[in-house]
DNA sequence: CGAAAACTTGATTAGCATCAAACCAGGTGG
DNA sequence: CCACCTGGTTTGATGCTAATCAAGTTTTCG
C-alpha cells in the first residue's frame, strides 16, 4: 500500500502545494475550483516546461488536451497552401491554447515557444468531468474562445492591413501585452515579426532599426527592449493620419 | 380568452409550421430540438428579412440576441483604427452570428446583409434556458465558435498574405461556398472584395476582369457568375508555384 | 431620363520584395 | 583563449507590384 504522505492527491503533496500557489491560477481555466476541488485532480495536470522552438503540439495532431500558458510566450503558426508560414496568434500567461481539443478535433496550428515556456496540461477527460458539476467552467471556456475570435479579428483589421509601419508599430502595441511588469518587453525575432505581419525580414528590420533610431524603442539586450509609450501613440496617430 | 387555433405555441401554428419545416433546421444551433420543443418556442423566435446593405446589428451594441442565417451572406465588417473598414469574415445558410451576445458581450462588428438575407433571431435568454435541459446545445455552440475560429485564422493565412491575384483566387475559392447548388456562384462588389483582401477597389477590379478573359470566371450577371473549377486549381497552382 | 453608384482602364508613383553582402553575438572545438 | 561557424540582423541597390490619381463607361434606380 502506498504511503499516506506520499498520496497524490492529498493536499500536502509538494506538487498540491504548487497548483494551489500558482500564481496564474485565478485566471486560468481552473479558476473557478476551489481548494479542495483542486487538491483532488492536481495530480492529473501535468507541467510542461518548453525552450524556445520546442512545440508544445502540431497542428493535425488528434489532441488530448489543452494547455494554460504559466509563463513565457508561444506562437501560433499555420502554414499557407503556398507553402509559407504565418502565425495567426500568440498567447501568454494565464491564455488557454489547444481548446479545439475539448471538442475531439485536431489542433488547428502548430504551438511553438518563442521564450522559455511554462505550462499546465488539461486533458481532456478531466475538464468534461469537472464540467459536469461546474458549469461556469463552460462558460468560461466560451469567453475564451470568444477572446480567441476577437484577437484573431484584430490580427486581420490592425496587423495585416495599413502600410509596414503601422503594422510593426501595432505589433509592439500588442506586445507590450505580453512584457514584463517593469515595462521590459519581449521582441521576437526579425523572422517572427514578419510572419505575424506578412512582411520580409527586411522590411521588418529596417522599420524595427528606425523606431530604435526615433528612440520609440530602447534595446536592452538581443530580445529585449523597453518602448516610449507616448512616443508610441504619436508615431502611431502621425501614421494613421498619414493613411487617410 | 385567446382561442386555440391561433394559439402560438400549438403546434398547428402557421409560424410553427415554418420552423418545423426549416429547410436550415437540423443544421442549425436548435438542430438538436425535437419538433414538441421546437413548437413550445417557435414563438420566440422573431424572422428577420433584410436588404443588401441593411444592418442586422452593430458593433459594440449590447446584444442580446444571435442569429441563424436561414438565407444570403451576411459580412461581419469592422473599422480599423486607421479608419478604413475591414470584413473579417462571412456568414451563409446554416451559420451562427453574434455570438458574443450569449456571453452578455457587445457585438464584435457591424453585421450587414451583402445579399438578401433572411435570419432568424435567437434571443440569449432562450438559448439560456433551453441549455439547461439540452447540454448539447452548448457543446454545439463551442465548435461554432471553433469553426469561426478556424475561418479567421484561414482569412489570415490564405486572403491577407501573398500576391494580389492568389488573394483574389483564393477568394473565389471561398466564395463557392457560398454558392448556390447549380454551381451559379454570388459575387461582392469589387469595394466588397478590396475590403475582405486588403487591396484597392482598382486592383480587385483589374484582377477580376483578368480571371474573365482567362475564362477562369464567366460572368453571368453583375452579381452572379459561375467558376471554372479546374481552371481555378490550376491558377492557384500557377500563382503559388511562382511565389515559392 | 437623369443622377448616382459601381466598374473599368490607363498612366504614374510609392512602397515593399528581392538579391546581395557585410556584420554581430553566442557557442563549439581545437 | 582564440578561430571559426552559425543564425540572426543590418544595410544597400534594384525591380516589380499594387496604390494612387484620373477619366471614361456601364449599371442601377428614382
Amino acid at each position: 500500500m502506498i504511503p499516506l504522505r506520499t498520496d497524490p492527491t492529498a493536499p500536502w503533496n509538494p506538487q498540491a502545494q504548487v497548483c494551489l500557489a500558482c500564481g496564474v491560477r485565478r485566471f486560468a481555466l481552473f479558476g473557478v475550483l476551489d481548494d479542495a476541488e483542486l487538491a483532488a485532480i492536481h495530480h492529473r495536470i501535468a507541467d510542461i516546461a518548453l525552450e524556445p522552438g520546442q512545440r508544445l503540439y502540431d497542428a493535425n495532431d488528434r489532441g488530448t488536451a489543452a494547455y494554460t500558458i504559466r509563463e513565457g510566450v508561444l506562437r501560433l503558426e499555420r502554414s499557407s497552401e503556398r507553402g509559407d508560414r504565418r502565425i495567426v496568434r500568440l498567447a501568454g500567461r494565464t491564455q488557454l491554447v489547444g481548446m479545439e481539443a475539448m471538442l475531439g478535433q485536431t489542433y488547428a496550428a502548430d504551438a511553438i515557444a518563442c521564450t522559455p515556456v511554462r505550462a499546465c496540461r488539461l486533458p481532456r477527460a478531466l475538464v468534461d468531468e469537472l464540467a459536469e458539476h461546474r458549469p461556469e467552467l463552460l462558460r468560461d471556456l466560451m469567453k475564451r474562445w470568444q477572446s480567441a475570435l476577437d484577437e484573431a479579428d484584430e490580427w486581420l483589421t490592425e496587423l495585416s492591413a495599413g502600410s509596414a509601419r503601422w503594422r510593426v508599430l501595432r505589433l509592439l502595441l500588442k506586445l507590450t501585452e505580453y512584457g514584463e511588469p517593469d515595462g521590459r518587453l519581449w521582441l521576437p525575432t526579425r523572422g517572427e515579426m514578419g510572419a505575424m505581419l506578412g512582411l520580409t525580414v527586411e522590411t521588418t528590420s529596417r522599420l524595427v532599426a528606425a523606431l530604435k533610431r526615433e528612440a520609440v524603442l530602447e534595446p536592452l539586450d538581443a530580445r529585449h527592449a523597453r518602448v516610449d509609450m507616448t512616443a508610441l501613440a504619436a508615431a502611431l496617430k502621425a501614421e494613421s493620419d498619414a493613411a487617410g
